[in-house]
DNA sequence: GGAAATATCTGACTAAAATCAGGCAATGAG
DNA sequence: CTCATTGCCTGATTTTAGTCAGATATTTCC
């Protein structure tokens, strides 16, 4: 175990000594740093200025200020968008922003490049596939569950997304109204909970527990966005509804799934969960479950 | 291979975020980053001040305050070593230094922890081994060679390794002097030249090919470092000193080397060495290898 | 011994990164 | 309609990072 935490620990210091490097000499070079990142971060479809700040934890002022430098520079624009809250912005690239980030792109090329260049064509390829599951671990050890309420902006872009994708899965199609209006003040404290997955200050996943009856905990809207799939954020967002289950006392949590939806089957199977008979009339339900809390 | 790139590029930015984020949370918590980075370059052995700059990439002026800054707070000391050049400065941790690098080193264990934390233990176990792999991958390709003066210190410094190396490896041991003395200024341009290896700011191998004959090379004092064998550097050397050979017009290049250096006899014949009979009298030699350049 | 080179230090300066307090306009709850 | 909140902006200010041109002391080369 700590053979590992030194191994990290020379890991960080290599990489933020090689990658501090390479990303000042190819993307700091005649612009600070950061207005080059935020530049990145806007991308070609534009980004709401909160959004920027969130993901490159800027303080409101300064994010404020390097916009204001890229205008300057007329390589984007901030503005309100119509109909939307009027109060939140949105950052676009104008069109010399976009031929900039183009150019950044190719510099971010030559960096990487530049990285395989001094390689033999096996370590090049032993290194990408380790770089590969580097990022995918280094993003799931990333992704932090907050207890949030479900009003929020963060759960109800999850919970849209949620529904989205029910719409596209399920071959009958999916109508939230007549999915038994479910209230959302459920999932509130102290009835319930609902937790957000969220990584490098966005949302990734969400998932909620309410109190059915005394003792009887139910899970719904557990989701987990395509981005993040296969990193085991499915199984922490049940564990940690589970625990609170079990901090709010409640003896057994029970949930119900459509028949397409085959890999939460598996989860929840995998995770102790045994089939009972119907115990709603949730008409997108195919299967119906339930789990003692110990 | 385009998609190695954007491999990169994405392992790229969520390390830089991660550990960015992770870092300055952690070991830049009220005091500058560079500061907290000299002392953990200074160690509890200390380090000469030149060395510290060096592997920092500080400018000297920059260096000089941030160790100034350390003394102080109380955390360190410079002093010229007695006995040594007196210009050369020493920097030792003091007392209070060494607690505080224990708490930076504490802090760095629970920053790594923290990373592992959120992971299943395959998950961890499967990271922590890409990382390693990643690690030693990126030194590989951060190595840089550089042609020098055989006499500048870095190439000294490798000398210096490389004949400790012989004296314990040969079983009679070695001894410079006997070893038919090889003028150092015959590796210098234009009748030969010398590469040396450097990773961050140090080196760690070197080579040199001279002219033994019109047309006819010989490669001399090939050294690679312990600490970054099996990284290919010894093969990224030789080749180096061949394509060095090529432009200088050689059609030959050859080299001798002792019995007990397996490895290096290994990559000479995996080079296109053949072995050829006797053709000096170097006491240490026991095979003979010419390679004819295309 | 004197000139050139080396290693560090100092002062003056700049740019980048960031924080803080206050301000204004849009929004939403009551 | 009022008032607290939210989202962003501005000006003032600080900290961090880094550069540059000498200054000083020591060593090395001739």
């Amino acid at each position: 175990m700590s053979a590992d935490i030194a191994a990290i620990r020379q890991f960080n210091r290599t990489v933020t000594r090689r990658l501090g490097v390479l990303n000042e000499k190819y993307l700091g070079r005649d612009r600070p740093l950061a207005e080059s990142r935020i530049l990145f971060e806007i991308g070609s479809k534009g980004a709401p200025v909160r959004e920027l700040r969130e993901r490159l934890g800027l303080d409101s002022g300064y994010a404020s200020r390097l916009l204001r430098a890229l205008e300057r520079k007329g390589f984007a624009t901030t503005a309100s968008k119509a109909g939307e809250d009027g109060r939140a912005k949105f950052a676009r690239l104008t069109r010399s922003g976009h031929t900039e980030v183009r150019r950044l792109n190719a510099l971010s090329d030559d960096l990487a490049q530049s990285m395989l260049e001094p390689l033999t064509r096996e370590q090049a390829a032993r290194m990408v596939s380790a770089m590969t599951e580097v990022d995918r671990l280094l993003r799931a050890s990333g992704i932090e569950l907050t207890p949030v309420d479900p009003r929020s902006a963060g759960a109800q872009w999850c919970l849209g997304r949620y529904f989205d994708e029910l719409s596209s899965r399920f071959p009958e199609g999916y109508d939230h109204g007549a999915d038994g209006a479910t209230d959302l003040d459920d999932f509130r404290p102290p009835r319930g909970c609902f937790l957000v997955a969220s990584l490098f200050g966005g949302s990734v996943g969400c998932g909620g527990i309410r109190t059915l009856a005394p003792r009887m905990g139910e899970i719904k809207r557990l989701w987990v966005s395509p981005q993040v799939r296969g990193l085991g954020v499915g199984r922490r967002l049940l564990e940690a509804l589970e625990r609170v289950g079990r901090e709010r006392k409640m003896r057994r949590v029970r949930l119900d799934t459509h028949e397409s939806l085959t890999e939460a089957r598996h989860l929840y199977r995998s995770s102790g969960y045994k089939e009972i008979a119907q115990f709603n009339d949730n008409p997108y339900a195919h299967h119906w479950f339930e789990k003692t809390l110990e």
